[in-house]
DNA sequence: CTGAAAGCGCTAACAG
DNA sequence: CTGTTAGCGCTTTCAG
């Protein structure tokens, strides 16, 4: 490995103007800089990073922590990230929480050294500890993604919840809808809760009362969200004649359980969900969704990481809300039978 | 932050004995151990890994290169990775070259100075140059995943390609299938050659000959697989029973070329693909798969790679084949007529 | 503008 | 077994 030293000794400079070349902090004679310039390029010089590192405290490296790799929804948000970090000649070290807060928080610990900033999609439905919220204030700074944990109070960059579910709700009531039944996650999660608040104004705005029995929650679990669907579709009474619900993996669930249930979209009931569903173009009919900006998401995120790793305490803390897309397709057009696949 | 210099002052004992504790290299007496784990405990230690890296030239980091992240395989590849890289307290930082050969060589150049070892997913079709080998070569040790490329010789972790096609295929055979068309991706991709190989040699073993106007290869972009399976499923004379896809993509767009040209699996034809296509329940009928251990296939290269680390150039490079499983579902089911969904 | 020198925090010889 | 010491490669004063 060539060193400066070696720069130095070729061009016939001292170790400090080398340097000076390299890191363009300081005014150099013209001389000596093509005179370094050409000694790297004869001996092919490359920067120790590391050593780099220990003098600068900087690792040009960040950090993101996912609850689970393998939901589409997240390899998006890290392509994203990992695309602005390399924009700005920096690493992306990736983490696979597994949906546990506390391997979510050690893998913060274990970042803390390495990187300068850490973008954290929590696992959600906790509260952080106190003791916890403050060792990551600690800590490099941290941007969260997607969902905003409770009891941390950090720059955080996410879809804007109430606006998507309004679009996606807004969209049913154009087509002339009435009882719009919602299914929910876990109600423990904030964007669950702010996307069923868009939910409610969407009806409100329309000048619809709220029924409560066509609001359904349930967690992530397949059965539990087929029993849900079961108990307010089988209902004679009251009968939704739509269907929207607020995330992917609930959205799946749900219109499985419908299918088995013999209900077809959007024939015998109108279905939206928030989120893509994967290989979209198989789904007969296919099914319309509130779309996010995932790459945006991650990209934008970077972005508020480095302005915050730039200026630490100086900003006020910043929640970035990207707009949802509406993306019609054939589960919500009313009285146009879909063309099922035979 | 705490260093071993203030341990040091505070358990009253030298700067050395304090990092022969830490680091556990040489006997320390029990009495100056005990001191200097109090005083960790007391100032709440943690070692600089940056500096640690700079001294001893390792950097508990390892890399990925994968060519998609948003492609199902990979992220689940880069799950098994990460967890196995956790498990030895390594970090694992993932890069996406977005099916670029130029930025997976950028990448790799990038990582030399970061990581300890690398994973590579090559975006594939390419002939390794001489000198991106040699570049190869003389940085961290690399281990080739999935996909291995020409003119690079290194340790790799893949499916048992040609096993893997051959087992999709005998199982057509065992359905009583005998005219069974293939589908491959680009054949310069060295696993679409050996699946297609697994493919021939399973029909020479049950005693039938290979009929060239069965096998189709096309690129990965839907018209073009459009197209063959058009040409291959609307001529008369010679007509398949059976399509075997040998990748997801592949095998997605097929089947969405059969179900617009008005076949139904398996009813006018049978059909098993490689890798399992996302929201597998939701396919009516449900596709028979030839599945990877993908999560095995991450966690073991990781572990032949530190099997690098730790011997460098010592033991003979090692090409690991991890066999396939198929999964039988509707479409390969014969004369049972499969549930579709309404 | 340039050179010398002082470390960043750690590990690894090497005397004692 | 312990303390001293010499760097890893780099940046950054600080005189000259």
């Amino acid at each position: 490995m060539v060193t400066q030293r070696e720069l130095a000794k070729l061009a016939r400079v001292s170790a400090g103007t080398v340097s000076n070349v390299i890191s363009g902090s300081t005014r150099v004679s013209e001389d000596a800089r093509r005179k370094v310039l050409d000694a790297i390029r004869v001996l092919k010089y490359q920067p120790n990073l590391i050593a780099r590192s220990l003098r600068t405290r900087r690792t040009h490296t960040l950090g993101i922590v996912v609850p689970d790799l393998t939901i589409p929804f997240f390899p998006k948000i890290v392509r994203g990230a990992e695309y602005a970090a390399r924009e700005r000649g920096y690493f992306l070290i990736v983490l696979d929480s597994q949906r546990s807060h506390d391997t979510e928080i050690d893998m913060i610990a274990l970042l803390r050294q390495r990187v300068d900033g850490i973008l954290l999609v929590t696992t959600g439905g906790y509260k952080w500890s106190a003791e916890n919220a403050a060792a990551i204030a600690s800590g490099p700074p941290v941007v969260c993604v997607d969902r905003l944990p409770e009891g941390l109070n950090t720059d955080s960059v996410c879809v804007d919840d109430s606006g998507a579910a309004k679009l996606g709700v807004q969209h049913l009531l154009s087509l002339g809808h009435r009882r719009i039944a919602i299914i929910t996650g876990p109600l423990t999660l904030r964007n669950e809760q702010e996307r069923l608040r868009g939910y409610r104004r969407a009806l409100k705005d329309a000048g619809l009362r709220v029924h409560p029995s066509l609001i359904w929650s349930a967690s992530f679990e397949m059965e539990d969200i087929q029993a849900v669907c079961q108990r307010g579709l089988l209902r004679q009474k009251y009968k939704p004649t739509a269907l929207f619900a607020t995330n992917g993996v609930t959205g799946l669930c749900a219109l499985k359980s419908l299918y088995s249930l013999g209900f077809t979209t959007p024939d015998s009931i109108a279905f939206v969900t928030f989120d893509e569903l994967i290989a979209e173009d198989f789904f007969q009919p296919r099914i319309t969704s509130v779309v996010q900006p995932t790459y945006e998401i991650g990209h934008r995120a970077v972005e508020v990481l480095f302005d915050r790793i730039v200026h630490r305490g100086a900003t006020s803390v910043s929640k970035v809300r990207l707009p949802a897309t509406l993306v019609v397709r054939d589960s919500s057009r009313t009285h146009k039978r879909a063309s099922i696949v035979k």
